[in-house]
DNA sequence: TTTACAAATCGTAATGATTACTAACTAGTA
DNA sequence: TACTAGTTAGTAATCATTACGATTTGTAAA
């Protein structure tokens, strides 16, 4: 997503465009770390050295209202955030907590198929395999 | 899972019969409705009631280390536990949380497409469907 | 049965992530 | 340019969870 399509949709949504709004969104859109509020605000932290941690994670109950990123939530460590909102699955090491993100046609197949089964209308999906990484089994 | 067959359990992995543990056991391994600490507590109490929330949090624990339940964390509310530990999907209304579970060969089907085009050996899974549940839609 | 000891329990204190609050500030608009 | 509602920063409060320590209890060996 480009700068111009974030500020319409926040515009859009009657959310104020700030520079901290832009800084937040910016990282957490392009992220691939699945990162938590502290690493979010520790980035940001460096070109933006005032800003608060409430501020983080009022952007971030922002993003989830607008549905650009899904909170999830672990025993014993703190919320992270998945700019990835499509259908696919999150393969999450027990061991050291890293997560890396699969998607294929296959998953998306199958889990349409299942959603009918289901007879429901799905607001989002949450799909989690745990692991030991390929580091943390040795 | 019978009494005696818990009994066996716990005592082969080297943990103490305790009353409190048979309560909290037969409690939650027979529940449907996904637990809090809190709820599990409260229905605990009216028979025992000088139980401790800590030996909730400790025989959860417990029970998550022999794999008979699985902790589910949630945006804004305390962790639940399912003691479905097979592979199944978790039908979860964003409005008033409750859960349902659903099981069906087509989940199972996924599951091991999954498991072979990533090429992980799985130590676990949590699959989970948010909707809006049949009142909460009125 | 009795004893010994490690483990479990209870009650409470500490922790830490998240939320609430408020005064100062700012983006958007007339 | 001035107004207003929304936003920010900083801090205080909350609340689920974990840590701690004194007491009690389950288990196995004497």
């Amino acid at each position: 997503m480009t700068e111009d399509q974030l500020i319409s949709i926040l515009r859009d949504s009657g959310y104020k465009v700030t520079p901290q709004r832009l800084a937040i969104c910016n990282y957490v859109l392009s992220s691939k770390e699945h990162p938590t509020v502290e690493q979010i605000h520790s980035e940001i932290l460096e070109k933006n050295p005032t800003i608060s941690l409430n501020t983080i994670y009022q952007t971030m109950d922002m993003l989830i209202d607008l549905g650009l990123v899904q909170e999830m939530r672990f025993s014993g460590s703190s919320s992270r955030f998945d700019p990835n909102t499509s259908v696919h699955a999150n393969i999450i090491c027990q061991n050291c907590s890293k997560i890396r993100d699969f998607e294929s046609e296959g998953i998306r197949e199958l889990w349409s198929r299942i959603v009918m089964e289901m007879n429901v209308e799905p607001l989002g999906q949450r799909l989690d395999v745990y692991v030991l990484c390929d580091e943390c089994r040795k």
